[in-house]
DNA sequence: GCAATATACTAGGACATCCAAGGGTTTGGA
DNA sequence: TCCAAACCCTTGGATGTCCTAGTATATTGC
């Protein structure tokens, strides 16, 4: 989208913060900027492996999810919780996997209001393949160190459990 | 969105990645998603108090970087570079700023291509005021110990060069 | 048993992001 | 000098996210 800058944009706004006497909260600025940065930057690679599978992550995660499930079904509600999105992008990323014949609704068997999801063979199989992809050339090689990825891990799991994400 | 989870959709996505035999890429997988979702926290986070002034983060963002400025006024083209966003992101978000007065485009004195933006006087007090409510109920409260924000700096600027977004 | 409340999903709208294309302006090499 | 290539911004389209209803089905409580 562009070519490198001779600066780090984020480093410049940190500086920026603590010469207008905002030093306190400079860095938790930097930090959060960078995080909203990487995420940009990981999810344009994650879209770019995905590309070919005619995927989007949104998709993608959709569909892992649903290939981890015992039964490879899902209710709707269930998969908005577990992927923490709102349940209208829930039935958004369904209504176009459906499209594409990857998932089917059907009605649960004992609750009217539920609509599970479930997984078509074709859909299980582009969700191992489109896994292996993202494997091979993303998760593979993030350019994270070890420790690092340890580090994020720790850091992130303790900021999304104080968050409110989970309890555990 | 919803209530805290019993435990973390992320863990368990690990576990399951490690009980298919992708155990090697298992944690930068669950690093990367802890990005992720740590990104739509935080967004959600300045969102919520930006709101009130009638703000997005990324129009936000644009004021921000204007107030800094030395004239209080940049070329769209430099802007989407420091702001690493596509050019049409900024198009968009100065007609919004624009018809809210907020920033007035003006033409390049010597290069009939490039468009300014110049920011107004209400323009830079919403910024200031936006960027002190911000520190003070988002920064000043990341959550994050002071350690792992020096941490997370460095893992996540040796990232963001890594992947090309400054040379320095 | 029935009304009030809670849940589940979807439709419509506001925003943001990116890509692909198009029209205007500059630059540069033949 | 002059036209092709490069650059800048905008428009239009596809997606994703969230919020605010609105409809249908379950559960609760009196």
């Amino acid at each position: 989208m562009g070519s490198p800058l001779p600066r780090d944009p984020i480093a410049d706004a940190q500086r920026n913060w603590e010469r207008h006497g905002w030093g306190e909260v400079a860095a938790p600025m930097a930090a959060i900027t960078a995080i909203m940065r990487t995420q940009q930057i990981l999810l344009a690679r994650i879209e770019g492996v995905l590309k070919p599978y005619g995927l989007t992550f949104a998709r993608y995660e959709l569909l892992a999810l649903l290939s981890f499930a015992r039964s490879g079904a899902l209710p709707m509600n269930k998969a908005s919780a577990l992927l923490q999105v709102h349940p209208t992008s829930v039935t958004n990323a369904v209504d176009r996997l459906e499209k594409a014949a990857l998932v089917v609704r059907s009605p649960h068997p004992t609750d009217g209001r539920t609509t599970l999801i479930e997984l078509t063979a074709e859909g299980r199989t582009l969700a191992k393949r489109a896994t292996t992809a993202l494997n091979n050339e993303v998760f593979g090689q993030s350019g994270f160190g070890d420790d690092d990825v340890e580090h994020l891990i720790r850091v992130l799991g303790d900021f999304r459990k104080a968050a409110g994400d989970f309890t555990d």
